[in-house]
DNA sequence: CCCGGAATGGTAAACGTTTTCCATCCTGCC
DNA sequence: GGCAGGATGGAAAACGTTTACCATTCCGGG
């Protein structure tokens, strides 16, 4: 069907090594009449060298697997489009993997991809497991973890502060005057949802305000999850005029159940989310939010799997950005009618509080 | 590093040939005795065969490759997730490719994919140029299409009833009573837009309403560009009691432009959109929208792609799904206030007009 | 005129499979 | 006992590359 490296070098009259060596550039010098015959008869023919062959001898293959928990977590595309632009970008083609938070369908794509002998692995994902993560260490597989890395494990990942993210969200509220602040959490397993927890308490705590475990609800990342924590803090009658949420779906998913217990927002409850995925700014009222760069973190992580496979320092680097506090509609912040200011525990107004 | 067939089959003490002859289940039999020996060795040494060399020899690689404009549009990532999930179930992997709509890139990536040697090629994009998808077809290169098709080319594709779609979503709003309404439609050349187009035409001739060209603007199916659409219609002084938009991104959009510009919404304008991506539901207030089953199409196409691949008949087959409107509350049909039932030009209500 | 070495390009052995032949060994039948 | 023919499994040739070696040519310097 396609011409073969063979048949370039009889139209080219040279042997197969000298195409070999002008198509894939190698450090060989070849002069340049022949390089020009052979690049003719390259043109004439319409060759494109077989991947996969090549792939084969040099056992490199120029695909890195991705694996994310679900592609359709708006949070997650604007990852994998950073590492697919700069892969593309440098010739590596990516592997998709969905893993559904599955840790058993993780560990059959992880087989899969090794058979495939990809050449490095970007996890989106991972909880706190990690026997498998240092398992494909040891085996030397390049692997770049990143958005959410497990505690103590030392690897390369592109991370955000999560904490302070958080903490910074809740400082934003407490600033508002806000004293009772509930908080929507995400699987406590994972180490991402625990950090984010953990800011919300220093927070608190910074100001005073002991952590309340009746205020504090887990969810699970969907919107659904959200309104169910909200549903479940309001039904037990948790008193609270402002929630932060570990994510924006669930900061959505509160909005939205709030509103069918006919709470206004913000008037009755400000929320604020975390990511600042697209719909951030598209739901009414604009969610407050704590932004990851998450395109960027997608580019960096690729960028440093690009360093890896061009055979850098292997010791671990973890590259931990700094989260954005963007202030929307959904504190009341942004119409200039809360008092700003550093604020002290007790002060700041009293709102009528939920339930 | 990892085992090959070689260093199995010198443990089993059998040559290579047999190993490969069970693991990979060829036709040819082989003794119990032996293959028993053989799967011990396998599992001794943590054999697993090297799909590389495998896709060299057989010429399959069981990998296909997605095409979609942009993953970050949560249109594509439902679709992609379906062709995923039938693909790993088949044993295949998916190789992503975004092409930000740009037909120089959707080349660039067709030619990588082909020096992979990838099996097949499923395209959720694809604008009105079809002379690479002819070439492909004629290279015999499996190619499916899916949720967009090209006007009047023959090829394997799942889409679904734009025409209709659009046109029951404008039928919707006439039986509310609407008669100005207006369309935010999507690039020009785009048939997928097109065909909206024209199922909100056909909804308005089929009563006697003449479509008015002045409540016709274009997007670009991003939220920015129905927002745009909206504030040029109502700049240049469009009058309208409801808009039906191309997609769901558009409508969102539309809707908080609509809200900059003081308009209450379902009270006096009504939005429908299209794809009902999980967002519709999230918004305020919820968007009536004609969905579309994405997930569906994307595992109709994948198994679609199967059958291609297993050497079924290859004519073109075009599965055209239904698409379904969601009534929600961006109409405020949910809520029983607006007359229903058959309407005629003319009749129905008065609302106050936008501008 | 000879020789060392740089420049160039060819030969062939991999890379890890699959698969086509073939060889061998049974088994049962005449 | 010879033999047809079915089972079984081995040898080796691909698949399309890359690359380690090696051979040739050419040049300048002694």
């Amino acid at each position: 069907m396609t011409a073969t490296i063979r048949e370039v070098a009889r139209a080219a009259g040279v042997s197969v090594a000298t195409v070999s060596r002008v198509v894939s550039g190698s450090a060989h010098r070849v002069s340049d009449p022949t390089r020009h015959r052979v690049l003719a008869a390259v043109a004439r023919l319409g060759y494109h060298p077989n991947l996969v062959a090549r792939g084969l001898k040099k056992r490199v293959t120029g695909t890195i697997g991705l694996i994310v928990p679900d592609i359709s977590n708006p949070f997650f595309p604007a990852i994998a489009r950073g590492i697919e632009d700069v892969a593309s970008r440098a010739g590596l083609a990516v592997l998709l993997c969905n893993t559904y938070e599955d840790l058993a369908k993780e560990r059959t794509y992880l087989g899969v991809l090794r058979k495939r002998m990809v050449d490095g692995l970007i996890f989106a994902t991972v909880g706190a497991n990690t026997g498998h993560l240092r398992m494909l260490r040891r085996q030397g597989v390049p692997v770049v973890l990143v958005a959410r890395a497990p505690d103590g494990v030392e690897m390369d990942a592109v991370l955000v502060d999560n904490r302070r993210g958080a903490r910074e969200a809740t400082e934003h509220l407490l600033r508002l005057g806000h004293r009772r602040i509930a908080f929507i959490g995400g699987p406590a397993t994972l180490p991402v949802a625990r950090e984010r927890l953990a800011g919300y308490c220093d927070a608190l705590q910074a100001v005073g305000i002991p952590v309340d475990p009746a205020r504090i609800g887990h969810g699970d990342f969907h919107a659904d999850g959200g309104a169910a924590v909200v549903a479940a803090l309001l039904r037990r009658g948790a008193a609270f005029t402002a929630v932060v949420a570990a994510n924006d779906l669930m900061a959505i998913g509160a909005m939205r159940e709030l509103r069918r217990w006919g709470r206004r927002l913000p008037d009755d409850v400000a929320v604020v989310g975390f990511d600042d995925i697209t719909f951030a700014s598209l739901v009414d009222p604009r969610l407050t939010t704590v932004a990851q760069p998450k395109y960027r973190m997608g580019c960096l992580a690729m960028e440093r799997m690009l360093e890896l496979l061009g055979g850098a320092d292997r010791t671990p680097r973890r590259l931990v950005l700094e989260p954005r506090l963007i202030v929307r509609d959904s504190c009341g912040a942004s119409r200039g009618r809360a008092p700003v200011g550093r604020v002290t525990a007790g002060a700041g107004r009293r709102r009528h509080p939920v339930s």
